[in-house]
DNA sequence: GCCTCTTGAATAAGTCGTATGTAATGCGTT
DNA sequence: AACGCATTACATACGACTTATTCAAGAGGC
């Protein structure tokens, strides 16, 4: 393994974490804390750090006697932004691309429907301008820079919405985003149809058109689901 | 204060949670750790644990040398059901039960639609059991009754939907409906048209309506954020 | 004889105090 | 202005003690 480890609680706490969300460790499967101190040759006081934030995501439960068990899967915080990285690389990943992105087409069209109310002149330009930059790197191979205007194209929707729970989703849609990149086959170009439905959706967000944006969003999220139901098992 | 304190890390670790979700501890401030055990009467390793966990929810951002400082509110992990139930006991209650809603009216809709296609027999036998007792204690300032139906109505069709991040939702839609009743007067008796809304949305689920089941939980979600408006500042 | 309740020993986490390492800040010097 | 040293507060570590929980053995009742 030998992580650079920039700091030995985030090295311990990134290991356990990503083993438990890969399933290396299934839940009801007991883990003690001296155990664990001597595998990673730490301390205790470092590994009873870690367990209290992994018990504060709900992955584990620590028990006096018993040791600390990890938690079914139903009971995890998944919206921790740190827990969903976990998960996505791990193996079942299409799964979990999947469940995100379900919420991500209920959630968008009303953020986008609120956004075209709430919108400011600052957010408007933001948003025309990652449009143009969709446009512009649409084909020839520039994923990663059309991905990186698409991240900061959806986190201006989510933040002009102006509520809180919405905005605080962009973390989300990034990680959605990056991992349909990266892990599908990254030969094509990106679907022409959505490349339009985003510089449309930002003209609606302009023009105040909520149920225009919130239209379009579900356009564009019924594509990236379609586009899953094609690419993943 | 003067809790039973079930354990020093979780009694410290509220008491701090709550004063920072309250805005007691206005972001920017430093708290120091070793300042914190002895207010505390506890061990600098109590206070530790406890800073690593408000460190993973992103409350706090520990740096050496300068000590402990608070983040601003839009780095929260607003999402964790622990800092949920500390914002909802603060201040600023009525705005968080509103960006909650707003929140659950995009949210709840679509998971109906698919609770419809996708809920087994069990579900839509508890569904319509939860409908029922709603309505029997709709009436004669049994609130208490009738929120514990509501939270097991919702909940149910949460988990029915099948993806795994709307079930999570569960635990948030219980904390706004469980802070709207004992938070708003309580003299009044639920609204009847609500009521009857839940009856014909268990109905709808029963009978696989995914497009009247979706139908039914906006115009819930409707009610609910008109209620607001009425009942909030 | 079998079942139940009590009691006690073993165990593993919880808590504490202290010692040492380490990085960032601030001040003083050049 | 730039460099370097001292200070400071967190980071890590270790070991001893405490407490709650579990499991099992034994006493008592049926």
């Amino acid at each position: 393994m030998t992580t650079p480890a920039q700091g030995l609680h985030t090295h311990v706490l990134d290991t356990l974490g990503l083993e438990i969300a890969a399933g290396d460790c299934p839940p009801g499967r007991v883990l003690r804390t001296d155990e664990l101190a001597r595998r990673f040759d730490v301390s205790r006081t470092v590994v009873r750090e870690v367990i209290r934030v992994l018990e504060s995501m709900h992955l584990v439960e620590s028990r006096r006697r018993v040791g600390v068990t990890v938690r079914p899967t139903e009971e995890w915080n998944v919206y921790d932004p740190q827990v969903i990285r976990w998960r996505l690389a791990g193996s079942d990943r299409p799964r979990q691309l999947r469940s995100l992105t379900v919420l991500r087409s209920a959630v968008e069209p009303v953020a986008a429907g609120l956004a075209a109310r709430n919108a400011t002149a600052e957010h408007c330009a933001a948003l025309t301008e990652c449009a143009l930059g969709m446009v512009a790197t649409s084909r020839g191979q520039q994923l990663e820079g059309y991905l990186r205007h698409d991240i900061a194209f959806h986190r201006i929707v989510l933040n002009a919405s102006g509520n809180e729970m919405f905005a605080r989703l962009g973390d989300v849609v990034a990680e959605v985003l990056a991992g349909r990149t990266h892990h599908q086959v990254m030969f094509e170009d990106p679907d022409p149809a959505a490349v339009t439905l985003h510089v449309r959706l930002a003209e609606a967000v302009r023009e105040g058109d909520a149920e225009g944006a919130e239209r379009l969003t579900k356009e564009i999220a019924v594509g990236a689901l379609h586009e899953l139901d094609v690419l993943a098992p």
